[in-house]
Order: structure tokens, then C-alpha cells, then sequence
RNA sequence: GCGAGAGUAACUCAGUGGUAGAGUAUCACGUUGCCAACGUGAAGGUCGCGGGUUCAAAUCCCGUCUCUCGCUCCA
């Protein structure tokens, strides 16, 4: 455990509660820990249920067109060459920092070689009237001249060895010629801005079956929605669903990030949860902008502060291989602005693709208008990790009390893991036994706590640190009328409540459950 | 990937060669009339890991791993 200054750090205040109060922890601690791979306790797989179980009863209960699917994991290895993630994810790339334009890297040393020709005309021009031009005749400091002596040296090599260079080695030469003398994006015209190849591959790669071959290679699913795409077809014909309708999933993707960071936003393996909503072509701008209102009220309804949320909108430039629209909603997280869900035009790339690839018609007949044709799809994906950690963000807490800081989450009712507390005011005078009976009453249709122990104070700041709305408290003035101290959370305000009216009281404060 | 720093109890840390400690947290009992009270006691540690030097290593040396911060990167 590094030693670090968490006095003044929002994210590592959040990170040292998570783990302090079991919500969420680093993964194989015992063994050290794997880089960004975190396990929710038992507060935390409570919260993050809860969100998704929000979003599902969003999505699918109250949407008569919108049905729920949960599809393997593991797809076959053509579905990620139709869909472009092979291509786009496994390929060496050049990309330039500055317009995160990414240029193949066979196209690359083209270019490359191109800029190599092109300045030695230009050189040879200049010395020696367009005659060939030889390494002495170029100044001794002059990066031509060193690339020129190195693939000279090369060749030479090659003579006197007999080993064979391949044309990779000069490649490299080259390469790093350009990058490091003529480094300039070609899309947006940036210097200096043009990173050396790297081979991307995002894809968690396993294989089917004991067997490790080229033919048994797989992929874990880098994205939900590809599931959805495969199956909707026969979702719609054996639901008898009429476009426009949507398919709802929850599930677990995995991308091998180059860098992971800030605690759960960005991690290797995480939770999406999509809905991909099949409308007639023409009509996408319509449920974009439909989609878009209901996915931002999404997140106030989660009860994060309309503030802390913005849209943006891809720059075209930017845009995914397979959108032609996007936009985020980003949530002012303590280390910036970072997406939280995307609300994306896919056109009818997924489809075609996939008609192309697997030979099987992925049209839709519409009866009505005896039409036939792609259905184009709106995507809203969101990240369940992230949004959780919005959640917990947005409800971090501190105050003083007494001259004592008191830290807690004001969670919405709905996310709080825990809906109340019950606490006997002391164990003694017969207040244990009321308080356990009120506990055993509530338990079992919903989520409460129950504790005895250490003072009042104490047991307060616990449940007030895992986000605990409500405290009913039994003290003395229970036993003559039978009523009990509602305490709540944020402003520690009391009232009392009839001892028999605390499950009815506490499904009216939650709305649903 | 580069540079710097840090790894000792669940947490925050002290401990510069000679019996591994404190505060907080946890648990038990007592006490306690509403916001981290008190008393007594208990449990809890391969000092990141491996090797070396030494009669003796948390401490000195070498290696290694992990984490943090800053660059870099971030479908």
C-alpha cells in the first residue's frame, strides 16, 4: 500500500471509504492485486444492482416494445470480423495525438517511404542536377544522410553475410526517419504529433476448446450489442415485435485497455447495459433525440445532480467505425469530464454487415407498408461500473458534527443498499427485544440493519457512511407509545413514526423497491 | 513505456543491526436516556517477495514484484 496524501484527494477519499466499508476492493489482494480489477462487497454488489435493476425496470417494464436478452459471452470469431472489431482492433496503427486519427500502419510506411523519395529529389535536385545523389555529397549531420548510411550498411551486410534483411529492417529505419524529422499528421496537418506504431489489440483472446490452435482461437465480447444484433431476428419474429422496438442486456465485456485508471471507471472487464432500439430508416434523428431525454432522465431519476451532467457530441472525425451519430453523457467525475453512456446512431452498418458475412437475410418485412429493409438501429450504452462510480461520487459527503467530521453518501433511497436501520436506544429495559421484533418484521421484504452495538452516535456513522437513509431508533418513550425516532441521513433532523407504520413508511419514501 | 517515490496489523503510521509497536477500527463483558462517550480484556503481523552480508536483518547490500505520483496513453 503506497503512501499517499489522501487529505485533499476527492478520488482517494471515495477509494479509501469503498474499501473501508466494504463496497468495493482491490481483486487478488492476497496475492498483491491485478492491475485494475476490482471485487464489490457485499454494499456494493447491493448498489450496483440496484442500478441495474433500475435501468432493466426502465427499459423493459415500462416499455411495452423493449424486451430483455442475456447472450453468450462468447460469440463465433466471425461475428468480430463482420463487425469490424477484428480490423479495427488487432491492427498495428499509427495515430496521431493530436486529431486521434489512426493510420494503418501498412499505408503508414508508404507514406513514409513517399516523404524518403520525395525530400531526396528534392536533395538531389538541389546537388547535383537531378543526378543520383551519394551519401557524402549530403551535409555529415543530415538525417538523409544517416538514413541513407544505415540502409546502405544494411545492404552491405546483407552481401557480406549472406543473412538475408528483410525488408522490415529497413522499414524501421524509415520509419523512424519520418517520425522523428517529418513527423506530420497528414489529416489534420499537426507536427510532432504522430506516435510510433503499436499493435492494438483490445480483444481478450482465449480459445475453444483443450486444444490451442489458429483454428480454435476465440474472443471474450469487447461489446454487449453484437449478441443483439446476432439474435434479433429471432426475438422480434418469436416475440411478434413491430418495428420500432428495442432489445434490452445487462452482461460483462472485456478490453484488453492499454491503460486502465481511476479506480472503476476504466477497467479491463466491466458491465454494460445496452439497449439497441430497431427503427425504420429515416426516423433515426427522431429516436436519437427521444433516447437522449429519457437516458439523461435516467440519471437524475439515480438522483445524480443535473450539474455534474453534459452531453457531447463525436466530432465526425472521431467518430467509432460503426456510428455516424454519437453522443455521450459525461459526468464531472473529481479527476474531470468522462463518459457515462452513449447515445448512438449505428445506421444499419451491424446488420448488413452481418447479412454479408453470414449469408443469412437480416432484413425486417414490414405488413403493414408492405415495405422491406434494414431496420436502422439507435444504441444507448451505458457502463454500470462508471455509473456506479458517478453514483458514489455524486453522493460523497462530509461535514462536522460536534467538531467531529462526519463523512457519508447521500445515496437516493433507491441505490442505498441498506433502507434503514433498526437500533434498541441501549440493550437494556426490554428496548432489545421491541427493536429486534420490529427488525425481524421488516427483514425479508426490505433491506434493513440491525445493531446493539457500542453508543447511538456510533452505530449512526456506520450506516451513515454506506449511504443508510433512514434510522428508526426504539428508546423508552416506545414502551409507553409506541412509537419510534426516525432519523434521517442528511439532516439528521427526528420525528416519530407509530412503531407499526415503519414498512409502509419506508416503501412510501422509496416509491419501488 | 520513461522518471521519481513508497511497501511494517483492517486503516494511518512509528520503529537505523539486538524480544515487532502506537492510535483508530474490530470482538467480548460491563456501562451508556439520541449523534464516532467510558472501563476492562481479547484478537489481529510471512515487516511485499527472493537472495546476500552478519553471532544477529523490518533495519545494510543485490535482485524482483506491486502500488502511487508525474510524463505518455486511454475502442
Amino acid at each position: 500500500m503506497a503512501k499517499n496524501n489522501k487529505s485533499n484527494d476527492p478520488m482517494a477519499k471515495l477509494v479509501a471509504l469503498c474499501k473501508r466499508r466494504g463496497i468495493v476492493f482491490q481483486s487478488s489482494e492476497i496475492y498483491g492485486g491485478v492491475g485494475s480489477t476490482y471485487d464489490y462487497g457485499p454494499y456494493g454488489v447491493e448498489i450496483k444492482n440496484n442500478i441495474s435493476r433500475l435501468w432493466w425496470k426502465e427499459m423493459t417494464l415500462n416499455h411495452d416494445e423493449i424486451v430483455g436478452l442475456d447472450s453468450a459471452i462468447i460469440l463465433h470469431p466471425k461475428v468480430w470480423e463482420a463487425s469490424g472489431h477484428l480490423k479495427e482492433f488487432h491492427d498495428p496503427f499509427v495515430e496521431c495525438k493530436n486529431c486521434k486519427r489512426r493510420i494503418r500502419f501498412d499505408e503508414f510506411i508508404k507514406e513514409c517511404y513517399a516523404i524518403l523519395m520525395r525530400k531526396f529529389n528534392i536533395i538531389s535536385k538541389a546537388f547535383d542536377n537531378g543526378e543520383l545523389i551519394k551519401p557524402s555529397q549530403l551535409s555529415e549531420d543530415s538525417p538523409e544522410r544517416q538514413v541513407m548510411e544505415r540502409i546502405l550498411e544494411l545492404a552491405e551486410f546483407q552481401q557480406l553475410s549472406g543473412i538475408k534483411i528483410t525488408s522490415d529492417d529497413a522499414d524501421e529505419i524509415v520509419i523512424e526517419y519520418v517520425l522523428k524529422n517529418y513527423n506530420q499528421c497528414s489529416t489534420c496537418g499537426a507536427k510532432g504529433t504522430l506516435l510510433p506504431p503499436r499493435e492494438f489489440n483490445l480483444m481478450f483472446r482465449t480459445n475453444m476448446g483443450p486444444v490451442e490452435n489458429a483454428d480454435s482461437i476465440a474472443y471474450l465480447r469487447p461489446e454487449t450489442c453484437q449478441g443483439i444484433f446476432l439474435d434479433w431476428k429471432i426475438v422480434q419474429e418469436s416475440n411478434r415485435l413491430k418495428v420500432p422496438f428495442g432489445i434490452a442486456q445487462i452482461g460483462k465485456a472485456f478490453r484488453n485497455e492499454i491503460t486502465t485508471s481511476n479506480f472503476i471507471f476504466r477497467t479491463r472487464e466491466f458491465s454494460q447495459m445496452e439497449m439497441q432500439y430497431f427503427v425504420k430508416p429515416g426516423e433515426t434523428s427522431k429516436w436519437i433525440n427521444h433516447w437522449k431525454e429519457q437516458r439523461w432522465n435516467y440519471y437524475l431519476s439515480l438522483g445524480i445532480k443535473e450539474e455534474n451532467l453534459r452531453w457531447y457530441e463525436h466530432p465526425q472525425e472521431k467518430l467509432a467505425h460503426y456510428a455516424k451519430e454519437a453522443w455521450d453523457i459525461e459526468y464531472q467525475f473529481p479527476f474531470g469530464w468522462g463518459e457515462l453512456e452513449g447515445v448512438h446512431d449505428r445506421g444499419d452498418f451491424d446488420l448488413k454487415a452481418h447479412q454479408e458475412a453470414s449469408g443469412k437475410d437480416m432484413t425486417y418485412f414490414d405488413d403493414g407498408t408492405r415495405e422491406r429493409y434494414h431496420p436502422h438501429i439507435v444504441e444507448t450504452s451505458a457502463g454500470l461500473n462508471r455509473t456506479m462510480l458517478a453514483v458514489l461520487a455524486d453522493a460523497y459527503r462530509e461535514d462536522e458534527q460536534a467538531g467531529e467530521q462526519r463523512i457519508y453518501l447521500a445515496l437516493d433511497p433507491k441505490i442505498a443498499p441498506v433502507k434503514a436501520s433498526v437500533f434498541p436506544l441501549v440493550k437494556k429495559g426490554g428496548l432489545r427485544e421491541i427493536a429486534r421484533a420490529i427488525y425481524e418484521d421488516l427483514r425479508g421484504q426490505i433491506p434493513v440493519f440491525y445493531d446493539e452495538q457500542g453508543s447511538i452516535g456510533k452505530r449512526y456513522r456506520r450506516m451513515d457512511e454506506i449511504g443508510t437513509p433512514y434510522g428508526f431508533t426504539i428508546d423508552f418513550q416506545t414502551l409507553e407509545d409506541n412509537t419510534v425516532t426516525v432519523r434521517w441521513r442528511d439532516t439528521l433532523k427526528q420525528e416519530r413514526i407509530n412503531k407499526d407504520r415503519l414498512g409502509t413508511y419506508l416503501l412510501e419514501k422509496l416509491g419501488t423497491l
